[in-house]
DNA sequence: AAGGCACCCAACCGCGCTCGC
DNA sequence: AGCGAGCGCGGTTGGGTGCCT
């Protein structure tokens, strides 16, 4: 108040900066499900992150939001933006809501990096090697399928290999979501409509049950990594039939959301790593329920220094 | 093997717009 | 109508990582 000028977004004093911690995205995934996001600024505070609004809305949308498509752009997603790109130019958020599941961060980085040289260098070739696919078709849903033409199709002429994208495939791989007409996937989801079932078509990352964070993500954090393998190629086939089924597709749902965030917050590691800590994880099992009953203090604290420093040795140096 | 270089991408910064008072 | 707070957007930066010499 009476403050003249551009106000700082916020007071950066003892505030941290930089990459965010494992802890502190929890603690605003777990916050923004249980509470929302009704206000950037106040929400830091809110959720006991040393954090700006500002920095808590950037992490939460390009990189936190269930509703992400993580990995490598698909050939029809880089048309899709050079297209998009011709027509509207640098608004990358509005060529963002063109492409679900992107963030316009992701897509400005995608053209600065890539699709700049290459549409520099298409130009340079013959236009024949160029399909014409119109860019509309990216604005639909049906761009987005599964994995299979993803990572080999991706155009980049430098054929990256970067491990890190090891659990790439994790979030464009489409499963198959029974729901009824009340569940709320967040927003994300496409009905398809050549499907009778009540199935829905969802990249992997979207399937998030909207009672995943407090106070059942904890205890499912509990529960351990589980079997993500099996879970990725679970398909409509296995669609619930009564509502006991119902309950165990709630919780399936919610062990692929938390799989997805644990590999993609390096929670746990792939494959054989992660069976051994589900092993360690079962042990604890009876006891960590039996902690989560009878604590009340912060979950999320709870969880990062009791559970997953078990886990994981190093996290707090890492 | 080590140092330098180039690239990528997450995060930051600051401006403009919108909305509420 | 004017002002300020808050949010969203686009440009830029810098740390991390892989490649090259």
């Amino acid at each position: 108040m009476g403050r003249r000028g551009r106000a700082p977004c916020c007071d950066k004093v003892g505030l941290n900066k930089g990459s965010w911690s494992l802890e502190e995205d929890m603690r605003l995934i777990a916050y923004i499900k249980k509470h929302g996001h009704g206000n950037w600024r106040a929400l830091p505070k809110l959720a006991g992150l040393r954090r700006c609004g500002k920095s808590c809305r950037l992490r939460w949308i390009n990189y936190l939001r269930p509703d992400i498509k993580r990995g490598n752009f698909t050939t029809e997603e880089e048309d899709a933006i050079i297209e998009l790109h011709k027509l509207l130019g640098n608004k990358w958020s509005k060529i963002a809501s063109c492409l679900p599941g992107r963030t316009d961060n992701e897509i400005k980085n995608m053209w600065n990096t890539h699709l700049k040289k290459r549409l520099a260098s298409r130009e340079r070739k013959p236009m024949a090697t160029q399909k014409p696919e119109e860019s509309q078709s990216s604005s639909s849903s049906s761009t987005y399928r599964s994995c299979s033409d993803h990572g080999e199709s991706k155009s980049d002429e430098e054929g990256r290999e970067d491990p890190s994208l090891y659990f790439t495939d994790l979030s464009v791989e489409m499963i198959d979501v029974p729901i009824g007409p009340d569940v709320d996937v967040w927003g994300v989801a496409k009905y398809d409509t050549h499907q009778e079932e009540a199935a829905l078509k969802l990249p992997y990352a979207a399937a998030v049950p909207d009672s995943v964070i407090v106070p059942e993500f904890l205890s499912m954090m509990m529960e351990g990594c589980g079997d993500y393998s099996s879970l990725i190629v679970s398909t409509g086939e296995e669609a619930m039939e009564d509502g006991e089924e119902d309950a165990k597709g709630e919780g399936k749902k919610s062990s692929e959301w938390v799989g997805y965030l644990e590999k993609e917050l390096g929670l746990c590691g792939a494959g054989e790593e992660t069976d051994s800590i589900n092993r360690e994880r079962l042990v604890r099992d009876d006891a960590a329920e039996h902690q989560m009953e009878t604590e009340e203090e912060d979950p999320v604290s709870s969880y990062f220094h009791k559970d997953l420093v078990s886990t994981c040795p190093s996290f707090g140096s890492c």
